[in-house]
Formats: C-alpha cells, structure tokens, sequence
DNA sequence: ATCGTGCTTTACGTTGACGTAAAGGTCAAC
DNA sequence: GTTGACCTTTACGTCAACGTAAAGCACGAT
C-alpha cells in the first residue's frame, strides 16, 4: 500500500537532531501514528513531514497540544462545507499567531542591529 | 535620583496582561529588580522595557535563563574592549536564533497561504 | 545456542514556569 | 481601632516536555 523509503526511529530522531523518547513522546500525544511492522515502528515520509512540522512549531514557542490541533487541521477530511468553513476559520487564527511571531522577530532584529552598532561606535571610540 | 511615573506589581501585571505571581517570579529569576519602598516593590519605566522583552523573548520560545542572559546583555556595562567583543559575539549568536525564528515563521505563513487556497478551491467546487 | 544490537513497554524522575494557598504586614478609610 | 484593599514572604502543588532506568522481545552474527 504506502511504499516508499522507510525509517526506523533511531534514524529519524538522529536525523532530525532529537532522542528517540522525544519522537515516542510525540506519539504517546497523538502528534505522530507511524505503521507498526509487528511491534516495530516503521516511519514513512508523511510522518518525516509531520516531524518537521512539529520541531518547527516548537521552535517558534507553540505547546505540544496546539501543534496537534495544527498538524491534524492539514490531515482533516474537509469534505462538507462546514467542516471548509471550520477549517478556515482557524486558519485565521493560527495566522494572526504566526503573524505576531514574526513581527516579535523582526523587531528583535532590528533592535539588536541597532544595539550592534552602538557596541561597534563605542569599540570605534576606544582606538 | 530615578524620577518619573512609577507603577505597583499588581498595575504592571495588569498592563502586560499576566499575574503578580508571574512577575515575581521573573523577579526571582533575576530579570526584573525593582525598587522597593520599605518591603514594596516600585516599578519603573526600565522595568517595563525589560518585563516587554521578556514576554516577547517567551513568544519566541525562548527559556527565561536564556532571555536574561540577552537583558543583561543590554544593559552590561562594556566599558572595555574585551567586554565590548564578548558582547558582539552574543549578538551575533542570538541574531542567528532570531533569523531562524524568522524563517519559521515565514515558512509557516506560506504554507498556511498554500493551504488556504486549497481549502477555497474546495469550498468552490462544492458550488 | 547465546551474544549483541536495536527495538519495545512501563514507570518513576526532573526541570521550567508558574499556580495556589497560608499567614502575615501596612495604610487609608470608615 | 478595626475593617478592607493591597502588598509581602514562604512553601508546597501542578503541568508540560521530556529524561532515565528497568526489564524484556526479536533477530542476525558468531
């Protein structure tokens, strides 16, 4: 059925730069479903994607509970018109969130520039 | 000596929409020292600055050990040249940090645009 | 056949970031 | 002068996100 390039756990978590308890803990929260071999975990790319989708919301400071709400909203069956419409709506909100974020980023670069070339004018002063 | 407005615990708290508890316990972290009158603590207008920081800093997922080490970075004294390139170095190391949550966050916008689309063709088809 | 390697579950421990009483001080107002 | 609002410290509790054994299965290699 699902072909394709498989992974054990081991290699995805030194792959992804996490233990292999972290990638389980994932699992026990519902964030990950990788097939079973028997009692083996076999991880396909959809669940590598799912990864990189959870180790970014992290990144960006997102609980491990709302992430779940996130990965699972692109997973949703959306085929009626109200679940589209649900589906939307909180779109928007994970985007005001995102768009907060980046402008939290961008304003601590901009300070810390301007904060370096202070530093640099006071280094320029001492000779 | 350090004049202008001044705010109680729980008129900060109230502003910056968290608890007292909260602000003391940035307090005993060491990144906020307020003044204090007798046994009350009085807050001044670099409190506020540094308590908008690090709420900030929180929205980026950054650990409070690791925001009050770039706090402190703005207000260390870098009189000497070796303290002046410690300081740059810092910098350095914390703007590549922020660049990353910045391209998360980009990342993330654009995939939540992409997606919406999807969604919209969806809802048209359904007419 | 037993040894090592890699996986499994179960379960208690830890750390960060606060929450939540409990018990009390201070001060303006009634 | 006592009530009430607001502040204080001390200390135990909680929740998320894992860490860290402990004990055991599976399987290829020696």
């Amino acid at each position: 059925m699902t072909s394709g390039p498989t992974w054990t756990i081991a290699q995805i978590a030194e792959e992804f730069g996490v233990t292999h308890r972290t990638v389980r803990h994932y699992e026990d929260l519902g964030l990950i479903s990788p097939e079973r071999q028997g009692t083996r975990r076999i991880y396909h790319r959809r669940d590598r994607t799912r990864l990189g989708l959870i180790l970014r919301g992290k990144r960006l400071g997102f609980p491990l509970e709302e992430i779940r709400t996130i990965v699972d909203l692109f997973d949703a069956p959306r085929g009626r018109r109200a679940q589209l419409e649900y589906v939307l709506g909180q779109i928007d909100e994970r985007r005001a969130d995102l768009e907060q974020r980046l402008r939290d980023a961008q304003d601590a670069l901009r300070e810390l520039d301007q904060f370096e070339r202070r530093c640099r004018d006071d280094l320029e002063k001492l000779g």
